[in-house]
DNA sequence: AATTTTCTGTTTTTT
DNA sequence: ACAGAAAATT
């Protein structure tokens, strides 16, 4: 039994009272707005709605599925609670055909979608330093969450009709292939429904009611397809804060929530304004950053829960002495009795976690990495992915590339440029064309030699044998199979160095197959969906006790007890790439406001003087987020007894120069500060000196440099 | 023509 | 420090 008198307050309640027509509930972090989603849920469920009407959208996996948790602990049942993306690859599974590709497509990954369009650009005979390959990937991205199409694409500059043409050679490819990338998972379906109204209207009786969760990250391809699904009934409820919207950069459009009301007339909007997590001083701090935004839409926001503790700033001298600062107040707060799992270190960029991820080992303490470079993209187990994938996709060249590389078959670079045209040309399926190729060379303009021939063979035949353990076999006994049946662990074993790490990898492989098994019996296919869909979570490991380490781009919808945010310096956050343009500045202290909320009782912000970055030691300067929260809510760390002392910054600055600045030497005469680093004579320069043309490495309290 | 070795440039954030 | 491309070797 719920009671969502005691579980809600008035103005949550008020989101429940119609269960029909448009909703939007706009509100600030941790005012329990995903609470409400659940409880307008379960709400439904006892107003007789089936649950089969019912679909949840939330940002990522990690929230759909412990959305979905919650909801079945709740009420016994099942809601369909997804991803945007995921959704769009359910409905493209059914209905794809429609549009010409095979249900048995495949889902290519950015790296994968990145070399696709890399060879597109290599068969157009565009240079890359002409037109570059950054530059062609972000507009075909950028064309289909806008729902462009290759011949609609806008031409206004000369190397737009280059982008067109890769576009389009790129679109027509993956369909060869039987192929979709990330962006395909929104745009496709949308063209779907744009193109077959009765299949649209089949999946509006399906899914009568829409949830959205995050909405204020929407790009504008998910907004229609929300439109498109919901626009019989308009029956459509979002949640969202403006102030969190922080991946514009990947096309999400704020304008989405701001005309809601605009796009769905007589939409119900609730405010919520008290917030159920932080303490004040954590809330008001953050309340103050967010503040300094010009371009805003102002809410209130107060919390009932006390002022509790002022928010910990620390100066620290290098990125290993903050990361030793963090895990000692990580251990003091673990003697303190808080467990690992409620306490969370946040970054910027993936490559500060590697001095975190080192100090936890130091220390001693348990923790885990969320997100970061993906279990799936390591090659080994990609390897034995793209193997898995030709079972079940015949046309997947780009993977058949791979295993001919990767399992060593004896075919390069040129054999398969003349796989590839034949391939491009013929209306066989690619393993099709193989087995032709092989049976009756003379009819193909392909020479092999006797080691080709065997390579393709064996592959031939284990695809085939494969095949036919499918139906009777589980996933991660085939998965074994392949290893076993290609001699896999025998190329691996030709580096020794990384022998056995990559040997574990691929028994992970099988384990994650296993865990999927444990709860339903799954194809291959719906695991290689899955794995594509979930390409960085380790999810199993989040509910352990552990400290969490994530970007701060990772904390969207989470809460910790124990929040430290680390690397607050100028060029880090705000980003030295986010500082040119008012929109990214403001983006970046959106972020910083995100981390913050985080936190319900204990917030700790970290910078330091000095910091290993881009290949070389930097100086860094406070981040100037620091200097907008106001002084009454910060304190410095008390000193915890028997702990190594932490930094206290020198008043006067040990070295008064940084990188690139120009100085003036009495002897070597102009030059320019190379780096900045601490020798055993204390501060070191090394500076190149035009006149010598060398680089002179100086004392920094004897050289006689003046600043030019 | 294929494979192994050497060398280069490189780092924002992710479904 | 680490992957991907060019160069050198088989
Ligand atoms: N009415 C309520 N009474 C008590 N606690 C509540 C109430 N509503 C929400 N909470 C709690 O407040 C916390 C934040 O709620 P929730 O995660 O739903 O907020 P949110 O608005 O989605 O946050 P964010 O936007 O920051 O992700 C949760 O711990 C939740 O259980």
């Amino acid at each position: 039994m719920i009671h969502y008198q005691n579980d809600l307050n008035d103005q949550q309640l008020l989101a429940l009272q119609k269960m029909d027509g448009p909703h939007l509930v706009l509100a600030g972090a941790g005012s329990g707005k995903t609470r409400v989603v659940i409880y307008r849920i379960l709400y439904m469920l006892e107003q007789n709605i089936p649950d089969s009407h019912i679909c949840a959208l939330t940002f990522t996996n990690k929230a759909a599925g412990e959305m979905k948790e919650r909801l079945y602990h709740l009420s016994n049942q099942y809601i369909l609670v997804s991803t945007f993306h995921a959704l769009g690859a359910k409905i493209l599974r059914e209905s794809i055909h429609e549009l010409g590709f095979d249900p048995n497509f495949v889902i290519f990954d950015d790296k994968e979608s990145e070399r696709l369009i890399k060879a597109c650009m290599k068969e157009k005979k565009i240079d890359e330093k002409h037109l570059s390959l950054k530059k062609i990937i972000f507009a075909i991205s950028e064309a289909k969450n806008t729902m462009v199409a290759p011949q609609d694409y806008l031409i206004e500059e000369k190397e737009d009709e280059l982008i067109q043409q890769v576009y389009a050679l790129y679109q027509e490819r993956l369909k060869k292939y039987n192929g979709v990338d990330f962006d395909d998972l929104l745009y496709l379906p949308n063209v779907l429904f744009q193109e077959h109204k009765d299949i649209l209207e089949q999946y509006q009786q399906r899914w009568r009611y829409l949830l959205i969760d995050e909405y204020q990250d929407t790009n504008h391809a998910q907004y229609l397809l929300a439109r498109q699904l919901i626009s019989q009934t308009h029956n459509l409820f979002v949640v969202g804060d403006p102030d969190q919207s922080i991946y514009s950069w990947r096309g999400a459009d704020i304008s989405n929530i701001l005309s809601f009301e605009k796009d769905y007339p007589g939409a119900c909007v609730i405010r919520l304004e008290q917030n159920y997590r932080s303490t004040q001083n954590i809330l008001n701090a953050a309340n103050f950053l967010i503040q300094e935004n010009a371009s805003r839409y102002e809410k209130t926001l107060w919390s009932g829960l006390g002022e509790g503790e002022k928010v910990t700033m620390h100066a620290v001298l290098t990125d290993r002495d903050e990361a030793n600062f963090i895990l000692e107040r990580v251990q003091f707060r673990h003697r303190a009795q808080i467990p690992y799992k409620h306490m969370c270190v946040f970054y910027r960029t993936n490559a500060q976690s590697r001095a975190l991820e080192d100090a936890c080992i130091d220390h001693g303490v348990p923790y885990v990495l969320i997100g970061a470079i993906s279990f799936y993209a390591r090659m080994e187990i990609k390897d034995v992915l793209a193997y898995l994938r030709l079972l079940v996709n015949e046309d997947d060249f780009p993977s058949f590339q791979r295993v001919v590389k990767s399992f060593k078959l004896g075919v390069g670079p040129t054999t398969l440029e003349k796989f590839q045209a034949l391939f491009n040309q013929s209306n066989m399926s690619l393993i099709a064309l193989i087995t032709a190729v092989l049976k009756e060379p003379q009819t193909f303009s392909i020479r092999l030699n006797e080691t080709q021939k065997r390579g393709l063979n064996h592959l031939l035949s284990t695809i085939q044998k494969l095949k036919t353990l499918l139906n009777e076999k589980l996933v991660s006994e085939i998965i074994q199979e392949t290893i076993i049946e290609t001699n896999y662990l025998n190329i691996l074993r030709q580096d020794p160095e990384t022998f056995e790490d990559r040997k574990d990898n691929l028994d992970a492989l099988i384990a994650r197959a296993l865990d999927f098994e444990s709860n339903q019996t799954i194809s291959l296919q719906s695991f290689l969906n899955d794995i594509s869909l979930n390409m960085t979570t380790e999810e199993h490991e989040t509910d352990t006790n552990k400290v969490h380490l994530m970007t701060l781009h990772n904390g969207k919808g989470l809460e910790f007890q124990v929040v430290f945010i680390a690397g607050l310096e100028e060029d880090l956050l705000p980003h030295i790439n986010a500082k040119l343009e008012d929109n990214d500045l403001e983006e970046e202290r959106r972020l910083c406001y995100v981390g913050m909320t985080r936190a319900k009782e204990h917030l700790y912000l970290t910078y330091c003087k000095r910091r290993f970055l881009w290949g070389g030691f930097r100086s860094m300067t406070p981040s100037r987020f620091l200097s907008e929260i106001p002084q009454q809510y910060i304190q410095s760390p008390q000193t915890l007894r028997k702990l190594s002392a932490s930094f206290e910054l020198p008043k006067e600055p040990t070295f008064a120069f940084q990188e690139n600045d120009q100085v003036m030497h009495k002897e070597f005469g102009l030059g320019r500060i190379e780096s900045v680093y601490e020798g055993s004579f204390g501060t070191m320069y090394d500076v190149y000196f035009e006149h010598l043309g060398s680089i002179k490495t100086l004392v920094a309290k004897f050289a006689p440099l003046t600043k030019t």
